[in-house]
DNA sequence: TGTACATCAGTGAACGCGCGTTCACTGATGTAC
DNA sequence: TGTACATCAGTGAACGCGCGTTCACTGATGTAC
């Protein structure tokens, strides 16, 4: 059965509600985004907006949805695009950073404080999910160079994230990956949120290096 | 000349206020402290907090400045406490997680997403810094274990952090400290501010072992 | 195919809220002669 | 030491702001017979 016309106009608005929320929070950031602006752009009065989400949570809960498929889905196409697996993880690393430039008070969204007040819903997970399975598939079959000794609390959890994503990593691989996750996550977090002040001039250089030293734990073969 | 019994109140006022303001961002975070809320809790009327501090912004830069303050007395005390050079970093990354956990709304406020609309003074670049010179300070004359090639484009910087500290340690050295505090705040953000969920259930073991990885890029000298 | 009723997107007014900041004032403290 | 003036901490009322959310409504779209 087609969908109605009513529904297909639904779905439009919706999808024109997210991107428009998408637009402010780029700009004034996630604290500041507001249901009436929001309501304003779209020419409806705002209590119109209740039409389509119960809440300002509902309406955040949209843009970080969005925000989680965006970015993960430049992530697997950079990942995607090199077959050498050290290669493909500083691509997909590269990507995030891309991203995150580029749309800072996303990052900032998904990656940095939350926002007061806000509970994510269960719906944030899987979304979110995503990004960790393109940055962790290149490591199938990969292990680290260093001897790793992974504690028995963390085993079963580590295993589990392998697991969880279908993929066939050693726990080992899956910790030093976690290591890496955050040193990127770090590095981000400095020089968006800009501590460090200005000590450090090319960030570029800084985060190319740093990340290259962090995959460099792994013993990649070769590239033919 | 001694101070005036009125600037002795002044001084006196002005250090509640900040315990205050402290006391009150500890509990809503940065974005919802508000003013008219801590001179409530003064017994003041609102207007009185400016004959003490020109705007919230300025009182932000209070709480933040006292912040810093805190952190970096921590962390020196933790690690002056140990003579061993590996245990003293490792000392002090402990002591910035334990800090962290039991204040996150300030570190969020130091660490986490700026403000929105807040831009920090000066005044606040040199408390800063203590922490960071704190951390570093056991790296004098140690050496990374890898070959680690600084660019041309970071060695400046890099040795400017170095020389601004007043302390003797090497460029690679600084690089990889800095990689380390990047590490350090990525584990961080990642279990205050609940990025990754539940996935890593032992978050005490999770961060000790990581850091401890992360210090062993150093070769420090059998302790005694 | 045509009619009667049900659904539901969009409207506009209103509620109640707490905020940062300004301003003219008062009375106590400090300073200069 | 005593007096006259200047400083300045604390007061209380007020300004103007934008917000999230509710509610009773209208008219167009959809559904069942």
């Amino acid at each position: 059965m087609a969908p109605t016309a009513r529904a297909r106009a639904r779905q439009a608005v919706l999808s024109e509600l997210t991107d428009v929320a998408g637009r402010h929070l780029a700009e004034v950031g996630p604290v500041a985004l507001s249901v009436r602006a929001v309501a304003r752009d779209l020419g409806m009065p705002s209590s119109g907006v209740y039409r389509y989400v119960a809440s300002r949570d509902e309406l955040l809960t949209l843009v970080i949805v969005d925000a989680y498929d965006r970015l993960a889905r430049e992530v697997e196409e950079a990942v995607g695009r090199s077959d050498d697996g050290r290669a493909a993880v500083l691509a997909g690393v590269h990507a995030v950073r891309r991203w995150a430039h580029d749309h800072p008070h996303h990052y900032a969204l998904l990656y940095g404080t939350p926002v007061p007040g806000y509970v994510a819903p269960e719906t944030t997970i899987e979304p979110a999910s995503r990004l960790y399975a393109a940055l962790i598939r290149p490591l199938e079959g990969i292990e680290p160079i260093e001897a790793v000794v992974v504690a028995p609390t963390l085993v079963a959890d580590v295993v589990a994230v392998a697991d969880q994503l279908q993929l066939d990593i050693s726990p080992e691989s899956v910790t030093v990956a976690l290591e890496l996750w955050a040193t990127m996550f770090g590095m981000l977090s400095i020089e968006l949120f800009g501590h460090l002040r200005s000590t450090i001039g090319d960030l570029d250089t800084w985060f190319t290096d740093g990340m290259a030293r962090a995959v460099d734990r792994f013993a990649f073969p070769e590239p033919k």
